[in-house]
DNA sequence: ATGGTGGGTAGCCCA
């Protein structure tokens, strides 16, 4: 059995009280994080040591964005794609169960795209749709075992989202963007582990704004965050929990960590 | 229709 955990931290040097809280309670074998805000000569390599998360595979970058896979079986870096071409930290991928073995982790965080949803008013929104287009280059050419997981931003259905008609406008939830992130999937036959197990229309959220005094009381949520697997490797996720209590937490991310257990 | 909050960092950017 395998558990795999991923989280938008917005900031891990911050939130590390609460990762230590989700690891203790948890106890997810790997957990992938995205923004995590610093570089990596920062990253708290110590304490996840001391929770037992001895592995780890961090591309970090000052500021900004970042993302970290930390394991507490072995694992190794694996790659670094820059698919927003432009030097921006947004994935690592590592492999787990030995070189050439077991599967490939792919660790992202797909750009927000700012707040307009037309490329030539918001350059941010090409690039975002450009970073989802060099990702469906690349998902055509696997050949292992893989599953992707992270911030994807974009919440595709409309159950995804709090309101599909009010949100259809708003950046993470535009046909455009869905419909480049359904090629992304087509590409390579991605499974979506999270609505295999929350089927639709059930409601699916993963990520709350923190400009909302109390985010229970509206609900205005949405599923940005993802776990997406090869198909064969889909077959053997077993189950699959979303931890909103995590919202609550002191000092929360507006990102709450999915999980899904392997039975490989 | 608008602005609302949060993090990193050092005069705003990003979400």
């Amino acid at each position: 059995m395998v558990t795999i955990a991923t989280w938008n931290i917005n900031s891990v040097r911050l939130r590390m009280p609460i990762v230590e809280r989700f690891l203790k309670e948890r106890a997810p074998d790997v957990l992938c994080l995205q923004e995590i805000k610093c570089q990596e000569h920062q990253f708290p390599y110590e304490a996840f040591a001391r929770l037992g998360y001895e592995y780890s595979a961090v591309h970090g970058q000052k500021g900004y964005h970042g993302v970290a896979t930390v394991g507490r079986i072995p694992l190794a870096e694996f790659s670094r794609h820059d698919w927003q071409d432009n030097g921006e930290a947004r994935h690592v991928g590592v492999e787990i169960g030995g070189p050439g073995k077991g599967m490939i982790l792919e660790n992202v965080y797909v750009p927000a795209g700012g707040d307009i949803p037309d490329r030539e008013q918001n350059a941010k929104f090409g690039q975002k749709l450009d970073f989802v287009g060099r990702m469906t280059r690349w998902a055509d050419t696997i050949d292992r075992p893989t599953m992707i997981v992270g911030d994807f931003n974009i919440a595709p259905l409309e159950s995804d989202v709090w309101s599909h008609k009010q949100l259809l406008k708003v950046v993470s939830h535009t046909p455009v963007e869905v419909e480049a992130l359904q090629r992304f999937m087509d590409a390579h036959g991605w499974v979506d582990i999270g609505r295999d197990h929350i089927v639709p229309p059930e409601r699916y959220y993963s990520w709350w704004s923190y400009r909302s005094k109390d985010w229970k009381v509206n609900d205005r949520g949405r599923r940005l965050d993802h776990m997406w697997a090869s198909p064969e490797l889909a077959k053997q996720a077993i189950a699959h929990s979303v931890y909103e209590e995590c919202r609550d937490w002191e000092k929360p991310s507006d990102h709450i960590p999915l999980v899904t257990e392997f039975d490989l």
